[in-house]
RNA sequence: GGGCGUUUAGCUCAGCUGGGAGAGCAUCUGCUUGACGUGCAGAAGGUCAUAGGUUCGAUCCCUAUAGCGCCCACCA
């Protein structure tokens, strides 16, 4: 055959077009009224406020390696990918866009920044393809979703108004987590809790009824005393009993305080005395609610205080908690400073302190949701998780998980759908927009998870239950995502799909960890430790990329990753495309391979193809289980060792001889082992893969034509001979190695053993031993170094075999022996053990007793 | 304050159901062996964090301790 593969292994030429031809094949396709099952599955929908990272070409990957796999395994796999509109990032995104132009949204208005913010979507989405393309992901593209088209609009508004009809989505007002920089309240999760240092401040409270005296309060939150309505004591703590109906005065506006017993204050914590600030914290605000207290909101949503800070208004609450501060010392009302380390909220999108606000917000009432997914977690259908310890994470979330707050001020997003009529008042929640003429429609838009929660629903055309994509891809197959998003998406799916269809999303989730860099540390763009995935693909070729990201992953847990291991997985790939190369290089002109099942096989076939076998039922069972990279593993190294080192080396004798039966079986079975090993590697790497099947013979369109390889029925046993093949030519270079012969000069080699089998072994051993003369011998010499049924001896002139070697090997059998002696001889280990383990120790200890009498017995 | 993960070779990490510790990189020694120098062959390198326990047997299971990391939580 003429040989049409290039010596060097060019991941450009190789990719190019891979893509396109699988898409327009339909290899990507899902087909609902195919008779094959069905697997499901959807990407993360990535944000639209950028490119993709790392992260998410992991995330990619894994789907895809999973989706491929699935369908080589006669799978009619359903996998869709998805975009997400990411309200407050993609919001602040544009915004900043626009103010690098001097503008802000409140100049463009509404619409007009709507069709902004639509342009820049189009633009991400498009960067976003061109990723995905980029990273061969062969999903569904003809069903794409994005979390604000149509079809998601509509199951929007139908979620919405059930749950607000069925009273699980109501109005509040309470306090919320207020991101002042993006100006909108954030969820609970979307909060994140950071140590850092603070000052606690203690002031004096000076009594109404006597100036002198006065009551020490501790606070780390000056600016907020402008919020302040009472002074809140336990009321078993008998320091402030008598204090009842008196007053103190407020040192940063002189206002008056009552004195409030109630039981949330700990007598043991700061002086025991608590300052209550009930729009500006969730406890001060739940004992004013008990005790019907006013509610002074003393901040701008801008961060900065209002009327009720007095000169201070207009100033940042920093600010004004400073110079607050320095006012109160200079009055003789500080105590004193104490530095302390505590934890504060910050906004997960803007990183600023959130500042706990009283307001009005919309909620989803948890309770009743999460408890039906607990319910559903019990039975039949219940989620299984890998690793399996993320289904406590999951479970604990939504047992203790408080509403959920789903109103945004932003622009951006999914619009509340509850109108209020201008003349009358009255509130009603439509699926219809209603006539801007009569009602006026609330202003927030919804938090981004509130559709994104949907998407296994929408992806299969719910609420259309009759749909044929509902009826076969829900639930879906499997979730594979981070374990950074479980709260915000998964737990949100789950209660979305149990609420709506009685079934959980998905059957399995697969939790994986974040990418990290080489020395353990985030990817950041402050650090620019980040690893672009483009920039890869065009160093070293989308297959490096992949198989390296799947390999470096182990579930649950975050991966280190870095050049290295993208450099190491494209020497392989080398190494596949040089090894094909070979084996094509011998393939005849219009080459038809045989079935192996029909040939003779020799022993190193029998070698070969026992491993083979492991590595199908390995990779099988971990592929099964998610893990990829464990898989990946085994696929290494049956490639590297035993196809490439040992089997192609072998052959190569075989090949240059006159026997053409052997020829005929030796070239059949390297196409045989070539094939399975490149549908195997197909999910990994598919574009070499599928680029190295378009060379073989008899190939088909592609490797989706192709069908997963399962292990030989026909048992094979595994070949000693060739096992000991092996040994005794490792055992040859190593005598050269350590006796300073260069590994191409030849030595003389004496076997002694079954005359037979010697002689099956001897032209394996000449070559790839480089053997000068090749003996067969009876010799009762004591520097034979045996392999069960042989005893091999190296000799070069005056280089023999160091008799070192043979002691060395004594001790070793000697060492081994006395272990197994002592397991064997222990009546415990007899009567408690399993007996195949004590079958196993009484063969090996046999085997070794028999190495050991060969050096020993004269 | 709760919960979880992790600790294995110089580095990054695998290690299945408990039964002789593995890979890649790095290091050292050789090699123009006709697929591959992006290579080949060989070598060296480990008290599996520590202390107990369970077991015939523990890197693996249990308990405690320590280091590193993460998540959750309204203590001003």
């Amino acid at each position: 055959m003429e040989l049409k593969m290039e010596k060097n292994y060019d991941h450009f030429k190789v990719e190019e077009g891979k893509f396109d031809f699988w898409n327009e094949s339909g290899y990507f396709k899902a087909n609902p009224s195919s008779s094959n099952k069905g697997f499901s599955m959807i990407i993360p929908p990535p944000n639209v406020t950028g490119v993709l990272h790392i992260g998410h070409a992991l995330d990619a990957t894994l789907h895809d390696i999973i989706g491929r796999y699935k369908k080589l395994s006669g799978y009619d796999v359903c996998f869709v990918p998805g975009t997400d509109h990411a309200g407050i990032a993609t919001q602040a995104r544009v915004e900043k866009n626009l103010r690098e132009k001097g503008i802000s949204r409140y100049d463009l208005g509404r619409e007009k920044f709507l069709e902004e913010t639509y342009k820049w979507t189009y633009q991400s989405q498009k960067t976003i393809h061109e990723q995905w393309k980029a990273l061969a992901i062969g999903m569904d593209y003809s069903r794409e979703f994005f979390t604000m088209n149509e079809q998601t609009n509509k199951a929007v508004l139908k979620v919405f108004k059930q749950l607000y009809d069925e009273g699980l989505i109501y109005k509040g007002r309470r306090i919320i987590n207020w991101d002042v920089t993006l100006q909108t309240a954030l969820s609970d999760i979307e909060v994140e809790h950071e140590d850092i240092p603070g000052i606690f401040y203690y002031f004096k409270y000076r009594l109404v009824d006597d100036k002198d005296k006065y009551f020490v309060v501790a606070t780390t939150r000056p600016e907020t005393m402008f919020g302040d309505v009472c002074l809140v004591y336990n009321p078993k703590d008998e320091r402030f009993a008598s204090l009842e109906g008196k007053y103190a005065i407020n040192p940063a506006n002189g206002e008056k305080l009552p004195f409030i017993a109630d039981y949330y204050v700990d007598k043991d914590f700061g002086t025991g005395l608590m300052k209550c600030t009930p729009a500006h914290d969730p406890n001060d605000f739940a004992i004013a609610k008990r005790h019907n207290l006013e509610m002074p909101i003393c901040m701008n949503l801008d961060g900065t205080m209002n009327e009720l800070a007095g000169e201070y208004k207009g100033l940042d609450r920093f600010i004004c908690r400073d110079k607050l501060v320095e006012r109160i010392k200079e009055n003789g009302d500080l105590v004193k400073e104490e530095k302390i380390v505590h934890s504060v909220g910050h906004s997960s999108r803007s990183h600023t302190i959130v500042e706990p606000t009283l307001s009005d917000q919309w909620y989803v009432k948890m309770e009743p949701l999460a408890k039906k997914v607990l319910e559903l977690e019990k039975g039949e259908q219940r989620i299984k998780y890998f690793p399996s310890r993320f289904e406590k994470v999951f479970l604990n979330w939504l047992k203790d998980t408080q509403d959920w707050c789903i109103s945004r001020q932003l622009w951006w997003g999914h619009r509340i759908p509850v109108y209020t009529n201008k003349k009358t008042g009255e509130v009603v929640c439509s699926i219809e927009q209603l006539p801007e003429s009569e009602w006026e429609q609330d202003n927030d838009v919804l938090d981004t998870w509130f559709s994104s929660g949907l998407s296994p629903l929408v992806l299969t055309n719910w609420p259309n239950l009759e749909d044929p994509y509902f009826k076969k891809y829900f639930p879906l197959d499997v979730m594979i995502t981070g374990y950074d998003i479980i709260f915000f998406w998964v737990a949100r799916m789950a209660f979305d799909s149990a609420h709506f269809t009685g079934k959980l999303p998905f059957k399995n989730v697969f939790i994986h960890g974040l990418v990290r860099d080489e020395l353990g540390r985030k990817m950041s763009k402050s650090l620019g430790n980040g690893v672009d995935p483009l920039k890869v693909i065009d160093e070293f070729g989308v297959d490096s990329l992949r198989y390296a990201l799947a390999t470096s992953t182990t579930p649950g847990l975050d991966m280190s990753f870095g050049t290295s291991n993208i450099k190491e997985a494209h020497v392989f790939l080398n190494k596949v495309w040089n090894a094909s190369r070979f084996v094509l290089m011998y393939f005849p002109e219009n080459y038809q391979p045989k079935d192996v099942s029909e040939l003779k096989l020799s022993f190193i076939e029998e070698y070969l193809y026992s491993h083979l076998n492991e590595t199908i039922k390995n990779v099988t069972k971990n592929m099964e289980k998610y893990e990829v990279g464990q898989a990946g593993q085994y696929l290494y190294s049956f490639i590297y060792d035993i196809y490439c080192s040992n089997y192609i080396e072998q052959a190569k004798i075989d090949l240059n001889g006159n026997d053409e039966n052997r020829k005929e079986v030796v070239l059949s079975v390297l196409y045989d082992v070539l094939k399975k090993v490149l549908i195997m590697l197909f999910p990994f790497s598919p574009c070499i893969s599928e680029e190295i099947y378009s060379f073989l013979p008899m190939h088909k369109k592609s490797l989706y034509e192709e069908s997963y390889p399962l292990p030989v029925k026909k048992s094979l046993k595994k070949s000693e001979l060739g096992e000991e093949l092996v040994n005794i030519v490792k055992y040859i270079r190593q005598f050269k190695a350590e006796n300073k012969i260069s590994p191409s000069s030849k030595i003389n080699l004496f076997v002694k053993g079954e005359e037979k089998e010697i002689n099956l072994l001897k032209p394996y051993l000449i070559k790839l031993g480089n053997i000068d003369k090749f003996n067969i011998t009876s010799s009762e010499d004591e520097s034979f170094r045996f392999f069960s049924e042989f005893g091999v001896k190296c000799e070069k002139e005056e280089v023999a075999v160091s008799p070192e070697v043979i002691k060395k090997r004594i001790e070793e059998l000697e060492g081994e022996l006395n272990r197994s002696k002592k397991m064997l001889s222990n009546p415990n280990f007899l009567a408690k053990a399993p007996k195949e383990k004590i079958e196993q120790e009484k063969q090996k200890f046999a085997k070794y007793q028999a190495e050991y009498d060969k050096y020993t017995k004269k």
